[in-house]
DNA sequence: ATGGCTGTTGCATGTTGTGCAACGTGCCTG
DNA sequence: CAGGCACGTTGCACAACATGCAACAGCCAT
């Protein structure tokens, strides 16, 4: 491991709790004032860090801008995908991954026990949002006003007995599901279909995506389906977690004290 | 400057674009693989780097949290915060912030009238330069020789064809922005789109951010935007007073109406 | 004025980062 | 199934580069 980056990145933690001026930062590496010097001087040019008024230094414009950049480019699905792929082959039924986007929620990813092949014609079409188990997550996770300016402008079609009837129901609903953290689809679109889904979030908690399992009450009745709900949550965490860039394990020997 | 830290952090906006495996990043560093290993695994020991399930790299978790606190630090914001969402609330147009920093604007808050939520996502992004009204109140308060040098570093693309086009007439607007103490983008950046700003000044007198109302043609025409100015400007001078320390009243739930 | 404090510069030293070459491994191709 | 290729990884010798020192320069307070 690189000393000298070591200990130019050592000043960003430092810095973040609050400006500090050149001999605070030395003091704190345990180095020179020239050699900090230097390290600061780097990261201004890089734009990580500002130098204020007062000459003291604090974290720089340059962080937001790399973590927006950074935050467009992330593909959930990219990231999704083998997961995906090995819940459907762990379980055997249909995996979805799907996102909300102005005022809709659309499958972006379908993993089929059969053919674990990308079906990117189902992909794109727009979710029942009023019953589906990834919409209910995704819209529980919108804030009030939106999430009940949506819920007041959908239609109910009533594609079963079971279907959510109308916006009080659905908006109630919502709450449940936000308070649990998952949701199921009991029927809710066809008869037969059950669903299971659980969110998958971002480095600031919001939920990004929703993934769920599917099965017909022919192969797996909805008790059933439900025990698979631990294994769905794990998995969906997971993917949250590589989203964020939060390293789960990736040295089990070393451990912050 | 540091070489060394001066190859890893510039591995920090090229991991932006998107993932990078090891032989991208060596390239594109115009340094030997084994070089480029050792600086990714010290930005990934600080969590700046993290190595995605296909083993490439993307920008770690620790990136964003740092992003946060060092926009946490920028007490202005803070102070900001409330004022901007009550003149959101008042106005029920979309209300900024921005600072400015080493060449460039930023937004470091943004308040939508149907949404009061923090929006992230678009804070950070650079903004238009050379025609939002921010930027006119924020550049026209440097000192000269730093104004005129931004002003002929700059490119002027024509967003519209009431863009500002080049450095002179940039230059006589930042004049008249400064004289008059606000500032407006009349369909400069976006053909529909108008804004009124007004500064935030520090202690000292010197604009230390900006604030702007942004609404669209189609709700209210410019010269109905206009009439907010006087609410802009008392907005502005309220958030002046109390950065500065000479907060009047010191219940800041109550403010002059 | 003068002392202490801070940030800054030039330079000799040796620590530290560098590129090379070789190894291991997984994946695709013949 | 074997072979080859591409990629990540490791150990090492060399010298480039970061380091700390000492001396300089500005600034404020005494």
């Amino acid at each position: 491991m690189s000393q000298t980056v070591d200990r130019a990145l050592s000043i960003l933690p430092l810095l973040a709790e609050g400006p500090a001026d050149l001999g605070q930062v030395a003091d704190r590496l345990g180095v020179h004032k020239s050699t900090a010097l230097r390290l600061l001087r780097t990261l201004h040019d890089h734009g990580l860090v500002y130098r204020q008024s007062d000459q003291r230094y604090r974290l720089g414009a340059r962080l937001f801008a790399l973590a927006q950049e950074a935050m467009e480019n992330l593909d959930v699905r990219e990231i999704a995908h083998p997961h995906l792929v090995r819940l459907g082959e762990a379980c055997g039924h249909t995996v979805h991954l799907a996102v909300y986007e102005e005022g809709e929620v659309l499958y972006i990813d379908k993993v089929d026990s059969r053919y674990p092949v990308r079906m990117y014609s189902r992909i794109g079409k727009p979710v029942a949002i009023t019953v589906a188990a990834v919409a209910k997550l995704l819209l529980a996770d919108l804030p009030e006003p939106e999430r009940r300016a949506v819920a007041e402008s959908l239609d109910y079609p009533l594609y079963t007995a079971r279907s959510t009837p109308d916006a009080a129901a659905f908006l109630k609903e919502l709450a449940t599901v936000r308070e649990q953290g998952w949701a199921t689809d009991l029927g809710g679109f066809e008869e037969s279909i059950n669903c299971v889904a659980a969110p998958i979030r971002g480095a600031d908690g919001r939920v990004v995506a929703a993934m769920s399992v599917s099965a017909p009450n022919v192969v797996v009745t909805a008790d059933e389906l439900l025990t698979l709900l631990p294994l769905v949550r794990r998995t969906a965490d997971a993917i949250s977690d590589e989203y964020s860039g939060r390293t789960p394990v990736t040295d089990p020997a070393k451990d912050t004290a």
